[in-house]
DNA sequence: CACCTGTACTACGACGCTTAGTACAGTTAA
DNA sequence: TTAACTGTACTAAGCGTCGTAGTACAGGTG
């Protein structure tokens, strides 16, 4: 359930942060649902318990969970654009970044077709 | 013509190599271009001509300029895709985290529009 | 010859990510 | 109550990347 890349150059707790928020738009965890706790998670996939930590102050701190010293940390609220917002961070920065090249709206939107179609030679309908 | 920011999270050396990459695409460095020599440009903006070096390495790698001891750096073809591509790097990559999150294709469209609205509004006319 | 060009290399400091270890406070069930 | 869980906070250390500083070498130019 989450496959982290440790070795990637992206933060282990930024990946985790990102797993987090889809698999809730993914529906799979839902407004409520206890989440793995700090050490247990940890344990699991092999990492410090502060990294897991670090990911889930993030979350906190962004209303996307909340945490009960405790208790265990739960997803909070998943209606509104918190979710959504965060879901599409990263991908905004890179628009304006690609937009600022002089590449026009009409070829991003053709860039994404043929990322979806290079895409869908990998996949096997897992998911 | 290079306005960067030493105090951004991204590498200066990534920003130079996208900068050059943006120019061309706007057509203001042509093929066989000379771009400013390594001393001259960190002197420029105030880094350290390895930084500089750094960046025009990369873009000799993948054959967007060419460079001559003695000479100087040159903007090589700018013909192809391997321009595009590079443009593109960053891009993809959202949108493959992004669609990974769940988000379908025509929410992205949508979120291109989005985005481009909510430049308009910080633009005066230039570029 | 002097001065420019790119390239290569070492050494150092700063910063962020991660780990390790410890400690404290609240909850839960035996 | 006790034991085992929960989240949180803190310090110290290792490590890699980025950037700087300095030096050196080789080629081109006037």
């Amino acid at each position: 359930m989450f496959d982290i890349d440790l070795k990637s150059r992206t933060p282990i707790y930024e990946q985790l942060y990102k797993k987090i928020i889809e698999l809730i738009i993914n529906g799979i965890l839902t407004e409520g649902s206890q989440i793995p706790s700090v050490r247990g998670l940890a344990k699991d996939i092999g990492v410090n318990p502060n990294t897991v930590s670090k990911a889930y102050a993030q979350l906190e701190r962004e209303g996307i969970i909340y945490s009960l010293p405790g208790k265990g940390s739960f997803i909070g609220s998943v209606s509104g654009d918190s979710i959504r917002s965060c879901a599409f961070t990263d991908f905004d920065k890179a628009v304006r970044a690609t937009l600022d090249s002089g590449v026009t709206p009409a070829e991003l939107k053709e860039r994404i077709d043929f990322v979806c179609a290079t895409r869908k030679l990998k996949e096997d309908g897992s998911v």
